[in-house]
RNA sequence: UGGGGUAUAGCCAAGUGGUAAGGCACCGGUUUUUGGUAUCGGCAUUCCCAGGUUCGAAUCCUGGUACCCCAG
């Protein structure tokens, strides 16, 4: 199909902001049509099933706003291009983030495609992101990807991988506007998700206990916990379940000669199935302050071409650090950060800004200390 | 059944006559489109058991029970 002029086709989520988006994409004149995704089919659907109320509140929106409401259902696709590999990772004693392959396989893939076929020039999501033009080399403008103007809602993070061809054809209506306004907006206008609290956990299969989820996919292969000495303090239930500097589930507490402090997870010893544990949140082995990432996704298509210093975060709604990076052969990164970074966990991501520009960003292999030979 | 010691919430642990600190763990809320972190709140009508003294006992007395240590 060819693409209508002005035609965009709105994520609707259920929540407040890609409400608003449509909303505002409505008041700018666009031809707008909204579609609601459903990705995850519930295996037992009783405490969890809040796809159901999500798809209401989307038609509810929908109605307010006269617009037209698609339903897709990218179950499969989803299941083979981000669950398969979210539970490789987990087998593999990483933790992955999903959301991140989610948007980049998904919303700016799957989705877009969709979209196009259903005649659109553009899509349009509620992410807290924006979209610059940057004059590159000799005169080249190219869209970049830009922080969220609300600094406590920066999704980047999570867009970081998405190509730019995709940024390009996307429309971020809330990325201009600071969350408080977003809801006043909703409000002000009537929508039926004004005061919707945020949702969180895994986008599409949302919130869990987290650890009884994963149980039904990854076999519990208990073992010990151990500190650092090798001193037996506990039991785990499966490595897959915990990640570096998690406190919570551990169940330690009350060793005599041990002081009064929480434990954390400080390492996953894979090859003899044993957690290893320290105590107290700022112990040394819980810091690192150098990493290595898989072969990185740049949106510009390409590394770079500055002099290697840039702030990162390692994980989302951490505070921007400085580092150094070089670009290695493999197409990966090795970051050096100016300061130790607490509990730096393969598998998520390294993500790379200059400034407010997203540079991109890749699955974190290895961290260790400059001090130390690299692994 | 010689001597000594200890028994307080899941665990560690304050408290020696005045009506059960604290920490960890756990549970719940908040924060958060991953996991995790953080933060706030909850968590022993009762102190191994049974009697007794006292206005009042986890704290004193008596008798049990369990565990630990040292000697045999």
């Amino acid at each position: 199909m060819t693409a209508t002029p002005g035609k965009v086709i709105v994520g609707m989520s259920g929540g407040v902001d890609s409400s608003v988006s449509a909303l505002l994409l409505l008041e700018q004149g666009f031809d707008v049509e909204g579609l609601f995704m459903k990705n995850w089919d519930e295996d037992d659907g009783t405490e969890y099933c809040t796809a159901k109320a999500d798809l209401a509140d989307a038609e509810a929106v929908c109605a307010k706003l006269g617009i037209r409401l698609h339903t897709a259902n990218f179950a499969a696709e989803y299941w083979d291009n981000v669950f398969e590999h979210f539970l490789a990772e987990y087998r593999a004693g990483r933790t992955p983030n999903p959301d991140i392959l989610c948007n980049r396989e998904i919303k700016f893939k799957v989705f877009l495609e969709y979209a196009e076929m259903l005649g659109a020039e553009k899509i349009a999501t509620g992410h807290y992101v924006r979209q610059g033009r940057v004059r590159q080399g000799q005169g080249d403008v190219r869209p970049r990807l830009l922080k969220g103007l609300d600094p406590n809602k920066d999704q980047s993070y999570f867009l970081h991988a998405v190509p730019e061809a995709a940024i390009a054809r996307t429309l971020f209506p809330v990325g201009e506007l600071e969350k408080p306004e977003v809801r006043a907006i909703a409000e002000r206008h009537g929508l039926a998700t004004a005061r919707k609290k945020d949702s969180t956990g895994i986008c599409f299969i949302g919130e869990r206990r987290f650890r009884d989820f994963l149980q039904q996919y990854l076999p519990a292969q208990p073992g010990v916990i151990e500190t650092p000495d090798g001193e037996v303090i506990g039991e785990h239930m499966g490595l897959m379940y915990y990640t570096l500097g998690q406190r919570q589930g551990l169940g330690i507490g009350g060793l005599a000669n041990h002081p009064d402090a929480p434990w954390y997870v400080a390492a996953k010893d894979l090859t003899r199935n044993v957690l290893v544990a320290v105590q107290g949140k700022h112990h040394p082995l819980l810091y690192t302050d150098t990493l290595a990432t898989e072969a990185m996704d740049w949106v510009a298509g390409e590394p770079p071409a500055g002099a290697g210093r840039y702030t990162a975060k390692t994980r989302y709604r951490q505070s921007d650090v400085p580092g150094t990076m070089t670009v290695r052969d493999d197409g990966g990164v090795e970051v050096r950060f100016d300061a130790p970074q607490r509990a730096v966990t393969p598998g998520q991501s390294l993500v790379l800004y200059d400034g407010e520009i997203c540079l991109g960003g890749g699955v974190i292999r290895d961290t260790w200390n400059a001090t130390e030979p690299a692994p």
